[in-house]
RNA sequence: GCCGGGGUGGUGGAAUGGUAGACACGUCAGCCUUAAGAGCUGGUGGAGCAACAGCUCCGUGCAGGUUCGAGUCCUGUCCCCGGCACCA
C-alpha cells in the first residue's frame, strides 16, 4: 500500500527518506542505554502519572488499550519537558481466572503462560515509545509483592476490617467450583453451560461498608469525571429513612418484626407485609394449615434461576399470620413475595400499594386493599397506578396536612416519641467478599487450628475504653482467657467478628508461598488443598499444636486496590512501601483507564482511607488517592463494532508500527476524536497521519536553508509560533490531544506555505522569470531553499554547501519539533540530531509563548444588522477598541443594509464584533 | 423504569453566548508522471440566482423560550450510547 519502500523514495532528491522502522528501532536503542526515563529519587515537583494496569491475558494490547498509556505518556513526556518529576510505572495485573483456565485447558502453569504474556505486553508497549520507568515494575503474582497484599489482608483482620462467615456463592455443579459473578453467563456457568446454583460457603469478607459515608463524602473533593462518581455514589446507595416495628398478632405477641422505608409518611396507607421465600420469618409465622402450600410455593420460588436483567412476574402467598400496623393499630396480613430483596434494610417490607407502584402491582394480583394516604399537591391522584411522589398526608389522622419533605422527618419523630420506630439509613452496599476457590492468587494468609477451634478460642478486639476524643480505643485479647495478646503490636479501631479457631500467620512468616505442586484441575475444592507442601509444619500461632492453612486465595481485586502505592518503592524488601516514598509521589496526580468505575477504583479508595487511619501513610498525601481520573473512551473496529475476535476486527500495535511506526499510531490514535469519547478506527485515517509525518520529515531536512525576507513573514510565522506554543501546552493539560495535533498542524502548513515562498523567491532571483511565471514548478527538481540577505551559519555543519538559514526560520523549527515530541518522540528524537543538537530532545525545557507576540497587529471586526452577519471590517488593534471608529466603518462596509433604516441601538463588543439594531 | 453522556457536512470531529463546520479523511478538477503511487495547486454544508471575480436564502435531532445575537443558556419532546435495575 502506501507504505512500500519503493513509494517513499523520492526521485532525485539527495535527502534520506523517512524510515519509521530504522529511527524507532535506533532511538529505543539509546533512550534505554541512556536511562532516559529514569524515576527521580528526589523529586522536586513531582508528577504521578498512572496508568490503569493491565492483565496480561493471552490476546495481545490492541490500539484501544493502546489509546490511554499513550496519552499518559505524552502528559509524562509534556511534564518532564516542564521540568516537572516523573513517576510513570508500568506492571502487571498478573493474578486472575483466565490465566487460571487457561491452565486448566492447556496444562501449562499460570505463572509461565502469565510470563510469557508480560514479555509480548513489555514489548508492545516499548515499541509503541512508551516512556515508562522499567525500573519500577510490578508483578502482582511475585511473592516480593504478595507477601504485602497478605500483609495488608492481616492488617485489615487487626483493625477489625476483615472477617469470616456463611455466604451464599456462585456454584457450578459439572465443574464442582465456586465461580464470580463475571463467569456467570445468564445464569450458566461460561465454561460448560451448566445452571449455577447457590451454595452456603464459609467466606472471608472486608468490611468496606464501614467505609460507606466516607467512601461518598470523599468524592467531592477529587477531580473526576461526573458520572463515575455518580455511579459509585448509586452504588454505594446511601438512602435515608426509617425503622418501623411491627408487633406480631396472636399467639406470637411481642415479638416485632422491622421494616425499613424512605416513605414513613405513608404508614396509615400499609395495608399488608411482605417478606423474601429465605426470611427467618418464614417459619415462624407460617401457620399450620398454610404450611403445604408455603412449602410448595418456596420449592418453585428458590428453583427458578434467576436470570439476569429478565423481570420476574410477582408472586407470592399468605403466611396465615398478621402484624399491627402501628399507626392504625389494625391487623395487616404477612405475606411472602418474590419481589422482596433478602439482604436489603431488615428483609422486610411494609406493603403501601398506593404509594408504590411494586407493592400496587402485587395488591392488585392477590386483591389486598388500596388505602390512598398521600395526596398531590397538583390535585387528586389518578387511581390505576400508585402514586409515589411527594404530597400532603391525608387520611392519617393527626398526621393530616403534613407534606413532605417536612412530613418525613415530622413522622419518624412522633415514632420514637411512641417507641415504634427510628430514623434509619441504609446502604446498598455490602462488605467486600474476597475468598476464591481458586489456585492463581494470593493465599489468604490465616491458619485454623482445630484445638483452639474446640476450646473455642481465637483473638478478638476488645474495648479499652477511650483516647479522649471521643474513638473508642481498642486491643486484642485471647478470647477465652481475656488475656492481652502481645505479639501483637499495633493499634486496634474497631471490634472485629472473629470465628473459633482463626489466627492472622506471623509476620516474620510472610509471605504464605503460592505451592507449586499443585494440579490446578477443578474437583470441587480449592486447588491449593491438594498440595502437600502448603500444610507442612503449620502450626497455631497460639497453642502451636498442628494447625491448617487456610486454602482460599483472594480476589485479585485485592491485588490492584494497593498497587499504585507500591510502584513508588517496588523494591522494599521490609514495608510495603516507605513512608517516604508514599510522601514524595502520592497522591496520583492523574490517573487513566477505562472501566471498573465501581469496583477497582471502590476498593482502592477503601484501601487506601484504611491505610490512612492507621497512620500508614504520610499525612501530605491526604486521604484520597486519585486526584484526577480520566478514562479514554472506546476504540471500535473499523465496522463501528467493539473491537473482538467475534468480529474479526481487531487492530494490534502490531499491524500499524512495521507500516507506518509507532510516531503515526500515536498521533493518529491521538487525533481520531476527543480522547474519553468513542470513536472507529478508520485505516484511511491512518494514512493521512503518516502523510502529515512524512511532511514534517521533509519539512525539516529538505528546508535547512529558508530565508524569510520579507519581514511580515518573518512576523507571521513568529506569530503562529507563539499561538501554537499557547494552544499546545494548554490542550495537553486538559488532555485535548486532538485539538493540539491540529494546531501543529497548522503551524506545519503555514511553514510549508513559507518555505514554498523562499523558494520561489529564489527561483525568481537566479532563474529567467518567465521560466517560472504561469508554470508549476516540479517537486523533483524543487532545490532547497535559500537564504541570501541574512546568513547565519549552523554551528557543527558537516555540508561544504553553506548551510544558510534565517534566525526566525530555525527558532520556528526547534519549537515545531519540541512540542510535537510528547506525540512523536522518535521522528522529533531523529529530526533533533539531524538540525545539529547532540543531546535528547525529551530533555529539552518545553517552550515558552510570548503573549505578545501571539497579537495581530490587525483584528477582523464581523459587523452584523439585527444579528445576522453581514460583512467584517479590517482595523487594527488599537482602533478595533474604539467604538466610534469601528461604527464608522462598520457603517461604511455595509450601507445596503442601513440605508433607510433606523438604527435603534448599536452593540459594540471591542475588537470582536459590532451589530446594529434596525428597524 | 431510574441515573449519567450524547445528537453539528459524505466521514472523524472544531467552535470563552459573538463570522458554524478549525484540523483531517473522502471526493472532484488541475500539475507532475510512459504508467501507478507519492508529491504539489485549487474546489468541496445544502438550495437557488448569476456565469470567470458576485449575490440571496436555508442550515448544529424536533418544538418552543430567553437575548441585539443561541450549536452553546432555559422548558418540553424524540432518538442513540453507557451504567444500574423489583433496594421499599
Amino acid at each position: 500500500m502506501v507504505a512500500k519502500k519503493s513509494t517513499r523514495q523520492r526521485r532525485g532528491s539527495p535527502k534520506a527518506a523517512y524510515e519509521p522502522s530504522e529511527v524507532e528501532s535506533k532511538w529505543q536503542k539509546e533512550w534505554e542505554k541512556g536511562g532516559l526515563y529514569e524515576t527521580s529519587n528526589a523529586p522536586k515537583r513531582k508528577k504521578y502519572i498512572l496508568d490503569m494496569f493491565p492483565y496480561p491475558s493471552g490476546d495481545t494490547l490492541h490500539v484501544g488499550h493502546v489509546e490511554g498509556y499513550v496519552g499518559t505518556d505524552i502528559l509524562s513526556r509534556f511534564e518532564r519537558m516542564r521540568g516537572a518529576d516523573v513517576l510513570h510505572p508500568m506492571g502487571w495485573d498478573a493474578f486472575g481466572l483466565p490465566a487460571e483456565n487457561y491452565a486448566i485447558k492447556t496444562g501449562i502453569n499460570p505463572d509461565q503462560s502469565t510470563h510469557n504474556n508480560i514479555k509480548i505486553f513489555k514489548r508492545q508497549l516499548t515499541n509503541t515509545g512508551m516512556s515508562y520507568d522499567w525500573d519500577h515494575e510490578i508483578d502482582t503474582s511475585s511473592p516480593e509483592f504478595y507477601k504485602w497484599t497478605q500483609w495488608l489482608f492481616i492488617l485489615m483482620y487487626k483493625r477489625g476490617l476483615a472477617y469470616k462467615k456463611m455466604a451464599d456463592v456462585n456454584w457450578c455443579p459439572s465443574c464442582e467450583t465456586v465461580l464470580a459473578n463475571e463467569q456467570v453467563v445468564e445464569g450458566k456457568c461460561e465454561r460448560c453451560g451448566t445452571e449455577v446454583v447457590q451454595k452456603k460457603l464459609s467466606q472471608w469478607f472486608l468490611k468496606i461498608t464501614k467505609y460507606a459515608d466516607r467512601l461518598i463524602s470523599g468524592l467531592d473533593k477529587i477531580d473526576w469525571l461526573e458520572g463515575v462518581k455518580v455511579q459509585q455514589k448509586n452504588w454505594i446507595g446511601r438512602s435515608e429513612g426509617a425503622q418501623v416495628k411491627f408487633e406480631v398478632e396472636n399467639d406470637k405477641a411481642g415479638q416485632f418484626i422491622s421494616v425499613f422505608t424512605t416513605r414513613p409518611d405513608t404508614l396509615f396507607g400499609a395495608t399488608f407485609m411482605v417478606i423474601p421465600p429465605d426470611s427467618e420469618w418464614v417459619e415462624k409465622l407460617t401457620t399450620k394449615g398454610k404450611k403445604d402450600a408455603v412449602s410448595e410455593y418456596i420449592k418453585l420460588e428458590t428453583s427458578r434461576t434467576n436470570k439476569v436483567g429478565e423481570e420476574k412476574g410477582k408472586t407470592g402467598i399468605f403466611t396465615g399470620s398478621f402484624v399491627i400496623n402501628p399507626a392504625t393499630e389494625e391487623k395487616i396480613p404477612v405475606w411472602i413475595a418474590n419481589y422482596v430483596v433478602s439482604g436489603y434494610g431488615s428483609g422486610a417490607v411494609m406493603g403501601v400499594p398506593a404509594h408504590d407502584a411494586r407493592d400496587f402491582d402485587f395488591a392488585k394480583k392477590y386483591d389486598l386493599p388500596i388505602k390512598w394516604v398521600i395526596e398531590s399537591t397538583r390535585g387528586k391522584a389518578n387511581e390505576s397506578e400508585a402514586y409515589t411522589g411527594e404530597g400532603k398526608i391525608v387520611n392519617s389522622q393527626e398526621w393530616n396536612g403534613w407534606t413532605t419533605p417536612d412530613s418525613i422527618g415530622k413522622v419518624i419523630e412522633y415514632l420514637e416519641k411512641k417507641g415504634t420506630g427510628k430514623k434509619q439509613v441504609q446502604y446498598h452496599l455490602r462488605d467486600w467478599l474476597i475468598s476464591r476457590q481458586r489456585y492463581w492468587g494470593a493465599p489468604i494468609p490465616m491458619v485454623y487450628c482445630p484445638a483452639c477451634a474446640k476450646k473455642g478460642l481465637s483473638w478478638f478486639t476488645t474495648s479499652i475504653g477511650s483516647d479522649g476524643a471521643g474513638n473508642s480505643k481498642f486491643e486484642i485479647r485471647n478470647s477465652k482467657t481475656n488475656k492481652k495478646n502481645e505479639n501483637l503490636k499495633f493499634k486496634i479501631e474497631n471490634s472485629a467478628d472473629w470465628s473459633a479457631g482463626w489466627y492472622p500467620v506471623p509476620e516474620d512468616q510472610l509471605p504464605v508461598y503460592l505451592p507449586k505442586d499443585v494440579d490446578f484441575r477443578p474437583t470441587g475444592e480449592s486447588p491449593i488443598a491438594r498440595s502437600k507442601e502448603f500444610q507442612e509444619g503449620v502450626v497455631c500461632p497460639n497453642c502451636g499444636a498442628k494447625a491448617k492453612r487456610e486454602v482460599d486465595t483472594m480476589d485479585t481485586y485485592v491485588d490492584s486496590s494497593w498497587y499504585f502505592i507500591r510502584f513508588t518503592d517496588p523494591k522494599n524488601t521490609s514495608e510495603f512501601a516507605s513512608r517516604e516514598a508514599i510522601k514524595q509521589w502520592l497522591p496520583v496526580d492523574t490517573y487513566v483507564g477505562g472501566g471498573h468505575v465501581v469496583q477497582h477504583l471502590l476498593f482502592a479508595r477503601f484501601f487506601w482511607k484504611v491505610l490512612f487511619d492507621a497512620e500508614l501513610l504520610d499525612e501530605s498525601a491526604g486521604d484520597e488517592p486519585f486526584l484526577k481520573l480520566r478514562a479514554p473512551g472506546w476504540i471500535l473496529g473499523q465496522d463501528s463494532r467493539k473491537m473482538s475476535k467475534r468480529w474479526g476486527n481487531i487492530v494490534t500495535p502490531d499491524d500499524i508500527i512495521p507500516k507506518y511506526g509507532a510516531d503515526t499510531l500515536r498521533m493518529y490514535e491521538m487525533f481520531m476524536g476527543p480522547f474519553d469519547a468513542v470513536k472507529p478506527w478508520n485505516l484511511t485515517g491512518v494514512e493521512g497521519m503518516w502523510r502529515f509525518i512524512n511532511r514534517v520529515w521533509r519539512l525539516v531536512v529538505e528546508n535547512d536553508k529558508v530565508n524569510l525576507v520579507e519581514e511580515k513573514d518573518q512576523q507571521e510565522v513568529v506569530r503562529v509560533q507563539h499561538k501554537t506554543i499557547q494552544s499546545v501546552t494548554k490542550d495537553i493539560e486538559e488532555l485535548h490531544f486532538n485539538t493540539a495535533i491540529a494546531s501543529l498542524m497548522e503551524f506545519v502548513n503555514l511553514l510549508q506555505d513559507k518555505a514554498q515562498e523562499s523558494t520561489d523567491h529564489r527561483l525568481q532571483s537566479m532563474a529567467k522569470k518567465d521560466a517560472i511565471v504561469g508554470r508549476q514548478r516540479p517537486a523533483s527538481t524543487r532545490p532547497a531553499s535559500i537564504c541570501v540577505e541574512r546568513a547565519s551559519p549552523i554551528a557543527g555543519s558537516q555540508s561544504t554547501v553553506d548551510r544558510i538559514i534565517c534566525a526566525e526560520w530555525k527558532d520556528a523549527i526547534k519549537a515545531l519539533l519540541l512540542l510535537l515530541a510528547p506525540f512523536a518522540p522518535y521522528i522529533t528524537e531523529e529530526l533533533w540530531h539531524q538540525t545539529g543538537s547532540e543531546s535528547s530532545i525529551h530533555l529539552q525545557p518545553w517552550p515558552e509563548f510570548d503573549p505578545e507576540l501571539i497579537q495581530e497587529e490587525t483584528v477582523a471586526i464581523p459587523v452584523q444588522v439585527n444579528g445576522k452577519f453581514r460583512g467584517t471590517i479590517e482595523v487594527d488593534q488599537v482602533q478595533g477598541r474604539d467604538q466610534k471608529e469601528v461604527e464608522t466603518r462598520a457603517r461604511e462596509s455595509v450601507p445596503k443594509y442601513l440605508e433607510g433604516k433606523k438604527v435603534n441601538k448599536v452593540i459594540f463588543v471591542p475588537a470582536r464584533l459590532i451589530n446594529f439594531v434596525v428597524s
